[in-house]
DNA sequence: AAATTATACAACCGCCGCATT
DNA sequence: CAATGCGGCGGTTGTATAATT
């Protein structure tokens, strides 16, 4: 097994190599990376192969620079999710988790300098105060339907997937964000960035009434049961929610040297 | 025009969870 | 069980290029 031997490559991939790495993909497919390096006739090691492919060679990698619909999704799935960048990634087609880390840290992660005269930078009345609260999130599966919905515990029906479901709050606390996944769960988050003065409203609320009502749209063409109409309102629990402490430096979020308003 | 500094991003490192032995 | 190996992840670094002095 141990044949790492003398000397294995490092650093920078030549045309060469990669074309030795791609026809070796091309001839035996992805995976097995352990096998690789002999395969292709290459002096790498397995990671350092599997990472040229994921991050680089693959051909499904998307190219160029980020749309703005790009750079808006990920602020706010960073926001949702903090430095999750494989999660971020899966939700933007073609871009790799690398790439997208790579963006957010030289395009949004600008930390600003508080000039000398300024010794206190968050007493700035330009940069805006906020709390960011993170609860936690609750999956929505084919499987936690009917556990969800009481009534639909005895009728012991199943919920086909759906392409969309949209998601808001009966009390309009804030509309949430939601998408399928490849087994067809639904993350259904509560706004996760609110400011100073909805931490302390909404905490109340949840204490006063920790049933809330949650509307749910399909909005694909399949419905979540027969009895079920495409949009039905539910109640259950909304999480408690949690302050966060790591995402405390997100009031130092720049994008490209404009302070990037997160609540707009 | 040369030297220096800043930026962008490819690639590395160490760690982790899981599966297999 | 423990030991091992692998794929995967996120933090960080090295370096080529761009920007500035």
């Amino acid at each position: 097994m141990e044949e790492s031997s003398v000397s294995v490559r490092k650093g920078a991939w030549t045309e060469k190599e990669d074309i030795l790495l791609r026809k070796c993909i091309e001839k035996y497919g992805e995976g097995k990376w352990r096998k690789v390096p002999s395969r292709a006739g290459l002096n790498r090691c397995q990671k350092s192969c599997r990472l040229r492919w994921m991050n680089y060679l693959n051909p499904n990698i998307k190219r160029g620079a980020f749309a703005a619909d790009e750079v808006d999704l990920i602020i706010r799935l960073h926001n949702l999710l903090g430095n999750r960048w494989s999660l971020i990634a899966g939700r933007l087609p073609g871009r790799t988790a690398n790439d997208v880390k790579n963006y957010f840290n030289t395009h949004l992660l600008k930390k600003k300098v508080a000039p000398s005269s300024d010794p206190n930078p968050r007493l700035n009345p330009s940069t805006p105060s906020f709390r960011v609260v993170k609860p936690w999130p609750m999956v929505i599966s084919k499987n936690s339907f009917p556990i969800i919905l009481d009534e639909d515990k005895k009728n012991n029906t199943t919920t086909p997937a759906s392409n969309n479901i949209s998601v808001s709050t009966s009390n309009n606390n804030n509309i949430s964000y939601c998408f399928p996944d490849e087994n067809d769960e639904v993350m259904l988050w509560d706004n996760l960035t609110i400011n100073e003065k909805e931490v302390d409203y909404q905490q109340q609320q949840r204490r006063q009434d920790p049933m809330t009502n949650i509307n749910l749209s399909v909005l694909g063409d399949r419905p979540i049961n027969e009895e079920m109409d495409y949009s039905t309102t539910y109640k259950f629990q909304l999480p408690e929610l949690v302050e966060e402490d790591n995402y405390g430096n997100l009031d130092e979020l720049y994008l490209d040297g404009e302070p990037w308003n997160v609540f707009n």
